[in-house]
DNA sequence: TTGAGTACTGGAAACTTTCCAGTAATTTGG
DNA sequence: CCAAATTACTGGAAAGTTTCCAGTACTCAA
């Protein structure tokens, strides 16, 4: 471990403290006698700067804090890499934290992140509804940038979103094209935007095609497979089970396709399925399976770069950046007689 | 922001800077009268610590750099969660990076984590073969656990591997047994242990049942669905094609599978299939695809518990544990008549 | 020659931990 | 009972870097 430190460059080089700073910071009050004379004793010497006195000083860490609900899930871990790449092309260093899809534990986590100053947080947060969550918000002095969350009462945060609603909307009106009535949706928690954007797209595409909407094929289950099969087996029990399931995450699709495995249908013959979001079973499996998708790096890419804007500007101003989602068409369709 | 240091609490308690700071820090040689007063007074103006600077001082971080090769594949993400939880239990956080598979990527990310004075490294190094990594890691002065590699240099090493031999033996020999002889082994390069370890076992499961194998049925190709993709559809064009495949990773599956299916040979009847490692895909692949698999989290959680105990030991002492896999057999596996 | 201005340099404070030194209180030995 | 020694605690200072402020030396004009 190196115990030089600038005090014994300034020795060296015969100058002061302050004027090694200003030199190694790039400062342009700096003669460049000055310059050459502390730059050839820190080669010399081997100086590497204290990254932490560096961060005390300055109050700056380059660091930037990654709240996730659930890392395992290859949709994060896809933002995740986005996001790392990008902060680490600005020079900034990423401190993960799951919050496992717990308020509670997401709260302790903006703390403990704010703790360890942080200079901007990205948010994916278990519950964007909590007035929790609110209130440790607004105590947060650095940008901050949600992804695919809104925190309606801090309509001022900056955030990349993804266009669920439209997605959905398509996909929807391609089922009822193609002569579906009774197309079920399965959804994580309405307090997360997005199961509200996926519901409010299937209600506009049966709005614009004229027809109703049976409520009775919408739940919001928590996000596991377990809750999915639940769900899949309940729906397939009712005197008239639905032609299509729309599931709106991977975790739920495991749990609707062991469900619908357990009653040996067939996708894409006995019953339809689309699903949100790509991974890698949705592609590999036989049939196929239609998803509705978006691009996991770009948002996490998208994510960073914003924050790094926003920690890089004097007087930052939030911006919102909704990303498309595309719908896949694959063997998981059917189409109806009429 | 807090101004509030902990000069100020002492002012107002009317004792030195340093016995605030032993109070906050639990040392013994406090009177309770002192330790009363201290924090009943940060109670009262509500101090918060300053880690950074506490950071400087006690040369601790309290920050473990996590080093992963791909945090977009689902296994490594199962690794991040498991060491997450561990670490933040014993009040450390992680600072993730990223090497993307690339070994100079590794050699940089390691020199930004000691910069920013980690207190220990979890590596999963691309490639443990290389020089240049073990330069690098001999300068480290922290604890540092390995998962799933070897540095054959520098076997004093901590790591946590898991027993790729065993699992892959048991796998062949059950191959072998139901009649398979021409047996391919995608794997990934030889520079990584898990792949030289699934080889040997291989080796191992021919040897015992005194068979010999063919080695241009062995592949060593770069982990991707591509290569896996590319490989595949060389061993079927073969005169003898192989009857069962084993692959060494979820994404070479993705490309073997995809070529299979691209070929209309039907996983479990035209040709038997057994990967490693499990993910959805494995189990909700129709037909379910038989895999090597390990406890990802338990992997996870053994590196950070294994650091955290090295981190806080006067003199750590390296340990290697291996933890096991085990062959699920699914219908991926077709018995071959006589 | 003086004054103003410029261009640079030096010094000190910031925040917390830890070592060392110091002080008061208590115990021990004579 | 007094001196000495030990104990139990408390205070002070240094550590590493950045930034503000003050200072110095030089240039140029009046």
């Amino acid at each position: 471990m190196s115990k030089l430190t600038m005090k014994e460059v300034a020795l060296h080089a015969g100058v002061a403290l302050s004027s090694v700073s200003r030199v190694l910071n790039g400062h342009d009050d700096v003669s460049e006698k000055m310059r050459q004379k502390v730059l050839n004793t820190c080669d010399e010497l081997g100086y590497e700067p204290n990254l932490l006195a560096s961060s005390l000083r300055s109050g700056t860490t380059r660091t930037v804090g990654f709240l996730i609900s659930a890392i395992s899930n290859p949709l994060y871990g896809g933002i995740a890499w986005g996001a790392e790449r990008t902060l680490d092309l600005s020079g900034y260093a990423m401190i993960l934290a799951n919050s496992a899809s717990d308020p509670q534990r997401d709260i302790e986590m903006i703390r403990l992140l704010k703790q360890r100053r942080v200079d901007g947080l990205i948010l994916t947060v278990a519950d964007d509804q909590s007035s929790d969550i609110y209130n440790e918000l607004t105590k947060i002095q650095v940008p901050i940038v949600l992804i695919d969350r809104e925190v309606t009462r801090m309509p001022e945060l900056s955030a990349i979103l993804s266009d669920h609603a439209s997605g959905m909307k398509i996909a929807v009106e391609h089922l009822i094209k193609i002569n579906h009535k009774k197309i079920a949706l399965i959804c994580g928690p309405e307090s997360l935007r997005a199961n509200r954007e996926r519901l409010s797209g299937l209600r506009e595409a049966f709005n614009s095609t004229g027809t109703k909407y049976d409520n009775s094929l919408y739940h919001q289950v928590k996000y596991s497979p377990e809750e999915g099969e639940c769900i899949t087996n309940s729906l397939l029990e009712r005197s008239e089970p639905p032609t299509a399931i729309i599931c709106g995450g991977n975790l739920l699709l495991l749990g609707v396709l062991r469900a619908l495995k357990q009653k040996n249908l067939k996708v894409g013959e006995d019953i339809s399925v689309i699903s949100c979001d790509e991974v890698p079973l949705t592609e590999l499996h036989t049939p196929a399976i239609s998803v509705i998708a978006r691009d996991t790096s770009k948002i996490g890419e998208s994510a960073a770069s914003l924050l790094v804007n926003q920690m890089n500007a004097k007087n930052p101003t939030s911006r919102i950046i909704e990303l498309p989602t595309v719908f896949h068409i694959r063997d998981s369709i059917k189409s109806l007689s009429h």
